[in-house]
DNA sequence: GTCTATACTGGGATAGAC
DNA sequence: GTCTATCCCAGTATAGAC
């Protein structure tokens, strides 16, 4: 009689990766891949450093599964700006969300940008296969709705260049704002305040409502 | 007779340091303070290591003398910005300015960015003695024009913060924009779309032009 | 699956010849 | 002022006991 073999990962192995991603979100955050150790984040998840090369074989890796689990997150956030709904609710919610996952997510935000700026070394593949097809569809439904006299003429990508860049300084540059605002965090409020703004900027170069 | 004392920084000390500094921007711009290697600093400025720590002693050194030329380049870029302007011509000249300050000294731009999102580690006292008197005087001059009724209320704290996201975004994610561009770099055009569409939105949100 | 100890490498910094 | 050689520590990764 044969042992059962394992067929699924491990409650242990499940539970542990976890923790270490989520330590790992932290830490690369702070300091991006290259300046990030990986003493710090086992520090971080409380767990010594070799057990992270048990579950991750390199920081590389480690790095890799947390890029992805960013964009996973950050596509499944921009599900409901389709043509089935008016051009107003459409940018309303994709501004809603993304300011909302600014405030509930801003390492991933931060993870990400600092991707970008260091010139997307791990995601440049990605986003040429992901990234680029999911704006085009959607500058597709924007030129549209244009065309259809339902909002003014604008230039969609360099739009989503502007929501992105004012959605995300609210996780990216949240440092700079409170020392500004001269308070120790941002509060729901000032969330508040910028998708309402940003909502206000965005409708109003649309022509909508 | 005495040998008269070297009263002033020798030419050549102070030809190398510009190089220095000119190879450290870019390679902090890529990499980030804790990732940037001085090897790599010292190659891109076509000189030994060694020469490195010869004029700056150490790496850290290095990297407050890059932010310190950078905050000098920003500040200067602000000058026009004043009570003597109307609204209009004032966010205008600052946003077209901030634009082409984006094309040209991206990598800059890119530094900051890197700095404030690690939790401006370098920066914080900086932006708490220098940059925080900065924006309450502009925003002081805005609620004055508000209250003289030349242009609509608004937060002015939070108008900054997007304007400087919307205008840096073409320095720091310049990478993504090219690649749904599909371009190899952004050209002139580009900047010039982008500080129009910012203008035009700032604009409407303020009930200006 | 966990953890200590350690091998190995790369990088900051310096000594000292030129 | 320049440069080679080197010191030394920090950091990735692994061996191997438990």
């Amino acid at each position: 009689m044969l042992v059962e073999p394992t067929k699924k990962r491990s409650r242990i192995r499940e539970k542990n990766e976890e923790v270490i991603l989520k330590a790992a979100e932290i830490i690369f955050a702070q300091r991006g891949f290259g300046a990030a150790t990986t003493h710090e984040i086992a520090q971080a998840a409380k767990m010594p450093k070799a057990n992270l090369h048990y579950y991750f074989n390199t920081k590389e890796a480690l790095y890799v599964h947390v890029l992805e689990n960013i964009l996973e997150t950050w596509l499944s956030a921009a599900h409901d700006f389709d043509e089935n709904h008016d051009p107003a609710s459409a940018l309303e919610n994709y501004i809603r969300t993304k300011i909302e996952l600014s405030r509930t997510n801003p390492y991933a935000s931060k993870i990400f940008a600092k991707e970008i700026i260091s010139g997307a070394p791990y995601l440049e593949t990605h986003l040429r296969k992901v990234i680029n097809p999911w704006i085009n569809a959607k500058a597709k439904i924007i030129n549209d709705w244009i065309e259809q006299g339902k909002m003014a003429q604008v230039d969609a990508r360099h739009l989503f260049f502007l929501i992105w860049s004012m959605t995300q300084t609210y996780a990216d540059f949240s440092i700079q704002m409170s020392i500004v605002l001269d308070k120790n965090k941002l509060d729901k409020t000032d969330y508040e305040t910028a998708a309402n703004l940003i909502i206000k900027m965005v409708f109003a170069v649309c022509g909508l409502k």
